[in-house]
DNA sequence: AAGACGAAAGTGGTTGA
DNA sequence: TCAACAACTTTCGTCTT
């Protein structure tokens, strides 16, 4: 954030000790008092321009903005580091290179354990959501997520890396494109189970609510995985809010409702699929689907799915 | 032969005493 | 902590297309 100065009402005295030997603090962006000390403002927004360098010359006092910071780095995105790459070393004269070496040797020694720990979970995050193809903004919910968990201590006593899923798997519910654990497991390589329970334990001890997913959250992912047309969603959409009207929803899976709520509508519009093939996508059984689906179709009235008119009962004409 | 259907037994997780 | 319970899975046989 830009650092201070030039806010509004500049106050010409001090209200406490009614001095007007007033300074800003062009660091703090604050506006103090020189002789009492009294913050007369603070929170300053600075409005003067953003310069940018275009070469070395104009180095030091008119740079300040830098890259924006990011949580899902774990120096959110804003150290320096000393010497990266081969050829800092080299502007250097000869006799200054030991000390060069010594000084990056003991940059890294100083970081301690918790923040090497960080940088670790944020890369092993990182490749979670990369290979889920998951937004940067669940990147940085997760690392936030993370990062509150570390504070408490909660990390101890678990590993690392449950921690991290669990983080992002409530981080994809807290965004709507929830991921199921069975996903997160494959990419983490942790048993479903200590996802699930590491994830409880966190939402109770963070305070995140927990609120069952919705199944529509499922629709568009599983429909795209299945290849089928934008009306077929919107049909699936459709059938789906029936079914939370008599609450045929609740206590189900939001999975098993998603597939099942598919794999009506793709009859519906003529793309069918077969139960095995939705099974699939949605990880769940075809037993599931069939259960969803009965209960879906006894509940709702599809016309175009009751049972075909028995053929008109035509007189047979006894011979 | 492949898909849909359903019964029965087993599994892991939640809930309430 | 334990038992009861619902949802879901696995397995397998039968029916339909």
């Amino acid at each position: 954030m830009a650092l201070v100065v030039g806010g509004a009402g500049e106050a010409k005295e001090c209200p406490k000790c009614k001095s007007t030997r007033i300074t800003k603090d062009t660091v703090r962006g604050e506006i103090v008092c020189m002789d009492c000390g009294f913050v007369i403002e603070d929170n300053l927004i600075d409005f003067s321009q953003e310069w940018r360098e275009f070469d070395g010359d104009e180095s030091g006092g008119s740079r300040r903005a830098g890259a924006p910071i990011s949580l899902a780095r774990h120096d959110k995105g804003i150290s320096t580091e000393l010497g990266m790459g081969f050829s800092d070393i080299f502007k250097l004269p000869p006799k200054l290179r030991p000390k060069f070496l010594r000084l990056k040797k003991w940059q890294q020694r100083i970081s301690t354990a918790t923040e090497r720990n960080l940088k670790y979970a944020l890369a092993e995050l990182k490749r979670y959501t990369s290979q889920l193809n998951l937004s940067p903004g669940v990147e940085e919910t997760a690392a936030l997520i993370y990062r509150r968990a570390v504070a408490k201590e909660l990390v101890r006593g678990r590993s690392m890396e449950s921690v991290v899923a669990s983080a992002l798997y409530a981080a994809c519910r807290e965004h709507g494109t929830p991921r199921t654990l069975d996903e997160i497991t494959e990419v983490a390589n942790i048993p479903k189970r200590e996802i699930g329970r590491t994830y409880r334990f966190l939402s109770r001890q963070l305070g995140v609510r927990i609120l069952p997913t919705d199944p529509a959250d499922y629709i568009p992912r599983f429909a795209s995985n299945l290849k089928l047309s934008g009306k077929t969603v919107t049909k699936a959409n459709e059938i789906l809010a029936r079914a939370k009207e008599l609450e045929l929803t609740s206590g189900r899976g939001p999975t098993g409702v998603a597939a099942a709520v598919l794999y009506i509508a793709a009859q519906l519009t003529g793309e069918k699929k077969t139960q095995r093939e939705v099974a699939e996508v949605a990880g769940v059984t075809e037993v599931t689907i069939r259960n969803r689906y009965k209960e879906l179709v006894n509940n709702l009235k599809f016309r175009e799915l009751e049972e075909p008119e028995k053929k008109p009962v035509v007189a047979r004409v006894e011979a």
